[in-house]
DNA sequence: TTAGGGTTAG
């Protein structure tokens, strides 16, 4: 929707470098204040509308008051209406506007546009806006933040150009909030453009314009000239260093987004639940649970709990750094949730594979009457279906929402259908899934093949399989993943020659997999590991360790899975392989580490293999440990030999 | 009178 909104009309805009000159010149200037001067003598009745608690009394006395209304007396009026975001009352300030041939003022027309917009009536404030002979920049910042607030952004450019056009200048507030239109894909140029105009302003390091610049870098994907903005920026507040910290922790540099969290809080910031939320979605990306506990403990002491949000984040942090427990209670003690509460508290569930409690609390949901089910809700519902093996529940949820009894005001996206794509898949359905993805309202995207791919995987089903690779590296030639996958199901099926294939289209598009990595946290210490990382001090003890246990298991069944391998190698140099998997090194350190009766908790940044995934089952199994493996899918709880997800991820 | 940072899902 919003991405809709975003590409709508972007490339109708005129660029706005044609309108350098007009905001680069000499003449750019602060403006002076504008002085208000009463336009007759006010009504005292109407003027002190403060001291009537009740508007709707100075509602009455203007009715009263008949064609006598001054302009204090009609300020004073609207003020209360955008206080008390009375729109009946604006609207009736209005009508006798017009009923009485009263021409406000720029200032007055303004002050209804706000509280139109105040009201979220859109046009209505665009109708006002539309209807001034002269405005000024207040009128026009007003405007352009309604649409900015809204996500009409390139409505809200549109209005920005107009506005240099007609000769008015920006200031700092009109920079601020147009920035904020500029992202997403399309917008950036602009911001950039934006930005150059900014430079040649009075206002390159006004605080709130520096914010908008530096957020609207890092949330197009550009750390580090969001940094150079910051680092630019002549004093900071928490608003800007929260900007940095959630711009960092948004691009999964969460190592960076902790540093100047601590850096901050080493020289005292007083930080606000905004900074808390944004260094909570870091510590959930790192699982550092110890920090997380840490940080909870700050929130309790800071009076900052009444903040649902900031809850809300306590509850995904929690569940992502493997204490569900935890989570659980963080919800539990809520006073107050909104549907992003149940659902950050129903993923934590899907995402530990624990379908059952996922469905019970959506059904608990649904009976409490004040929260409604969102699409987020139905994602996760269906999601947590999936990993958590209730397949027939998850299809049977589905068909209530889309048959007329169901929740039925929800809009259903192609993700929703994605989730029905994987309970099929997982249920073996391959056919059907085939038949489901031709048959849905939607064109399948590269996330819908992907699944049946990875299904079709599972059960080596590599008809079914082929179809959906033939689209999927169509769609991402560059996608090093799926021809692993492709590789693995040919070569599980004895297809040889489709297996040389897909490794001569690899080299041929010199497609690169992301780099393994896996951590785990010891004593608040982050310790990672690379595929077969040799920077790690205690690297050769870790290595022996992963080969002893590696013989120990095979005297118990394991058997070294080549087939996750992709290199032409040797089957020696294939198993070498396997074993420096970062998984499994961390696995070992965590044995030497973590006392017998704790469980060991790793981290992977992407889907864990095939052989890890069974060389940790047999772990569990033969050294009686207790093993979370959380990848970039779902956690993997190991017990005893077995792991939650059912061998489907 | 107009302004900057935030949570869940795939």
């Amino acid at each position: 929707m919003l991405l809709k909104k975003i590409s709508g009309s972007f490339h109708d805009l005129k660029p706005l470098i044609s309108l350098v000159f007009i905001i680069s010149s000499p003449k750019y200037r602060a403006f002076a204040t504008h002085q208000l001067t009463p336009y007759s003598t006010p009504n005292p009745s109407i003027s002190n509308t403060k001291s009537h608690s009740n508007l709707n009394h100075a509602l009455l006395q203007m009715s009263i008051q008949g064609l006598d209304m001054k302009f204090r007396d009609y300020d004073a009026l609207l003020n209360e209406c955008v206080n008390s975001k009375s729109l009946r009352g604006g609207q009736r300030v209005q009508s006798h506007m017009i009923k009485t041939r009263y021409l406000p003022p720029v200032y007055l027309r303004t002050r209804l546009i706000v509280l139109y917009l105040k009201c979220e009536i859109l046009n209505d404030a665009r109708k006002v806006f539309d209807e001034m002979r002269e405005r000024n920049v207040v009128s026009w910042t007003a405007m352009i933040s309604g649409y900015t607030k809204t996500g009409f952004y390139s409505e809200a450019l549109s209005l920005f150009v107009q506005m240099l056009r007609s000769g008015t200048y920006a200031n700092e507030f009109t920079f601020a909030t147009v920035l904020k239109s500029c992202v997403g894909p399309y917008g950036f140029e602009y911001g950039q453009q934006i930005h150059s105009h900014i430079v040649k302003s009075p206002f390159e390091f006004h605080i709130y314009v520096g914010s908008s610049l530096l957020d609207l870098y890092a949330k197009s994907g550009k750390p580090h000239e969001a940094r150079i903005v910051f680092e630019g920026l002549p004093e900071r507040d928490v608003v800007s260093c929260t900007s940095m910290i959630s711009g960092y922790a948004q691009l999964g540099l969460d190592e960076e987004a902790l540093g100047l969290f601590r850096t901050l809080q080493r020289k005292g910031m007083v930080f606000n639940y905004v900074t808390y939320v944004s260094i909570l979605t870091a510590l959930s990306g790192l699982a550092a649970f110890e920090y997380g506990k840490q940080v909870h403990g700050h929130v309790l002491r800071s009076e900052l709990t009444s903040y649902i949000i900031l809850q809300n984040s306590l509850i995904d942090m929690y569940s992502k750094c493997g204490n569900i427990t935890y989570a659980r209670r963080v919800f539990d003690e809520m006073p107050e949730r909104t549907a992003v509460s149940w659902n950050a508290m129903m993923a934590g569930y899907s995402k530990h594979g624990l379908g059952k409690a996922v469905v019970e609390l959506y059904n608990k949901m649904r009976d409490e009457n004040n929260i409604k089910p969102d699409s987020a809700t139905l994602l996760t519902v269906l999601s947590g279906c999936s990993h958590g093996g209730m397949e027939n529940t998850g299809l049977r949820i589905f068909d209530e929402m889309v048959c007329e009894n169901g929740i039925g005001s929800i809009d259903l996206s192609i993700e929703h259908y994605g989730c029905v794509v994987d309970l099929l898949g997982r249920a073996g359905q391959l056919e059907r899934a085939l038949r489901f993805i031709k048959e849905m309202p939607f064109e399948p995207n590269a996330a819908i093949w992907g699944s049946l791919l990875g299904a079709c995987r599972v059960h080596k089903n590599a008809g079914v399989g082929k179809i959906a690779g033939d689209y999927l590296l169509k769609m991402e030639p560059r996608n090093a993943g799926n021809y692993v996958i492709l590789c693995n199901l040919y070569a599980s099926d004895g297809k040889w020659d489709e297996v040389r294939k897909m490794r001569e289209l690899m080299k041929g598009t010199a497609v690169k997999k992301e780099p393994g990595k896996s951590w785990i946290e010891l004593r608040r210490t982050m310790h990672t590991f690379y595929a077969s990382d040799r920077s790690h001090p205690r690297k050769d003890e870790i290595l022996s360790k992963v080969r002893e246990i590696s013989d120990r298991i095979k005297g118990f069944g394991y058997c070294p899975d080549l087939s996750c391998v992709m290199y032409d190698v040797d089957e020696e140099q294939k198993e070498r392989l396997l074993l420096g998997h970062s998984e499994k090194m961390a696995l070992a350190f965590g044995m030497m580490n973590v006392s017998a009766e704790k469980a060991i908790r790793i981290m992977k940044n992407l889907r864990i293999c095939v052989d890890c995934h069974n060389f940790a089952k047999f772990v569990s199994q033969v050294y009686g440990r207790e093993v979370f493996i959380r990848d970039k899918s779902r956690f993997h709880h190991i017990v005893n030999g077995v792991c939650l997800c059912g061998d489907y991820w």
